[in-house]
DNA sequence: TGTACATCAGTGAACGCGCGTTCACTGATGTAC
DNA sequence: TGTACATCAGTGAACGCGCGTTCACTGATGTAC
């Protein structure tokens, strides 16, 4: 990683970039997190790397590619923050619980980017094998972690079940904090975790 | 409602509509569901609705005002589901149930609308009173009926828990089967309802 | 070590597009007398 | 019952904008000999 353009000023660069495909995705995810998914042009993208409007067709085919990308590049974090989380607990259930926490402090500090990952939708998925790798990767660290605990509790459901629904609890309440606006002390938790790991206790 | 317009061609109509601004969040819906949450363009609605594109400013403050008049008759719709859901069901539990089925059906059903609902977010329901109402609305049911619920169960957790529970895992079902593509069948279950009520199971 | 040349990654200008919104207007409606 | 007039809900043309994408180009890099 280079990391140095993305504000077009101070230190030179010359005619070529060096990592500009890299230095795109960044720069994407810089305009993200200050201007939301609205602000998301592939104009406004190269403007921030400091390059011609031009230039990341050399690299992406097209805006579509370049969010891939980005979305693929946030899965790899989300699975990275879950298997963290999950790793310093032992017990099944704890690692479990480990791994929703993780989902959702990961959504909340990364709002706009979490809502590109899943608003792509199907199409995304289908067409980026890459993204789609990334997000089966994330998914199987709750698939995993919800299997070991139901192997250690005995469950008569099909895996497919426990794992959407822990699934769903995790992404429902991330997305009603982002975009209602849930308050975690509104609803008697001292804060996201809190809310999470209360939330949870609810399944089983 | 004198339903007519919707198709600018037919049945003649004055110069004056009738009712422009019904007729608007009609054409609003109808755009949803054909071209999805990208194709909601004012001229669009207004293209449809058959009129000039400068009509709609004297009904709808601006853009967002129709949206917001949208997304309100959606949860409308929304608590209707859920009530109506809920009222054919006499105990506790199977009446919560019926509300988060009646949910995630509406959620599949009216998959656009459903995005537009909560995708203004925060700012939308700060902004639009009527909205807000109507969110609260659709709530409410859910709110009442794990409230219902637990008193019937014996609960020690605030019902915040249990409800904003309750709450996450339907809507996370249902982000899910919009957004990623989640198959019901590729889970073990039948179809949609029938997912939802074995994830609802797994709730206590 | 030096030179010719192919390849690659940039540039900048331009294309066409649909959008939200505003403006001066005009036709229809309804009310006061 | 008839007329003058205020008000309201439409029209159509125009504004400025930012966007995704394409194009012919040019500067830099690296490789073959």
């Amino acid at each position: 990683m280079t990391s140095e353009g993305q504000s077009g000023g101070g230190a030179s660069r010359g005619y070529h970039h060096g990592d500009l495909r890299a230095a795109l995705v960044t720069a994407a995810r810089a305009i993200l997190e200050e201007g939301g998914l609205d602000g998301l042009s592939l104009r406004a993208v190269a403007r921030r790397a400091g390059v011609s409007q031009a230039a990341p067709y050399h690299h992406f085919a097209d805006k579509t590619a370049l969010m891939a990308a980005v979305a693929a590049q946030g899965f790899e974090e989300l699975a990275a923050a879950m298997r963290g989380r999950m790793a310093a607990e032992s017990d099944p259930q704890e690692r479990l619980d480990a791994t929703g926490v993780g989902y959702v402090l990961f959504a909340v500090g990364n709002p706009a980017l979490f809502q590109l990952m899943f608003q792509g939708g199907k199409d995304l998925f289908q067409t980026d094998p890459a993204l789609a790798a990334a997000g089966e990767k994330a998914y199987a660290v709750l698939e995993e972690a919800v299997a070991a605990r139901d192997a250690a509790a005995g469950s008569d459901d099909p895996p497919g079940i426990a794992q959407t629904a822990a699934w769903s609890m995790v992404h429902g309440l991330s997305k009603l904090i982002l975009e209602v606006g849930l308050d975690p002390r509104a609803q008697g938790a001292s804060g996201v975790e809190d809310l999470t790991r209360r939330v949870l206790a609810r399944m089983r």
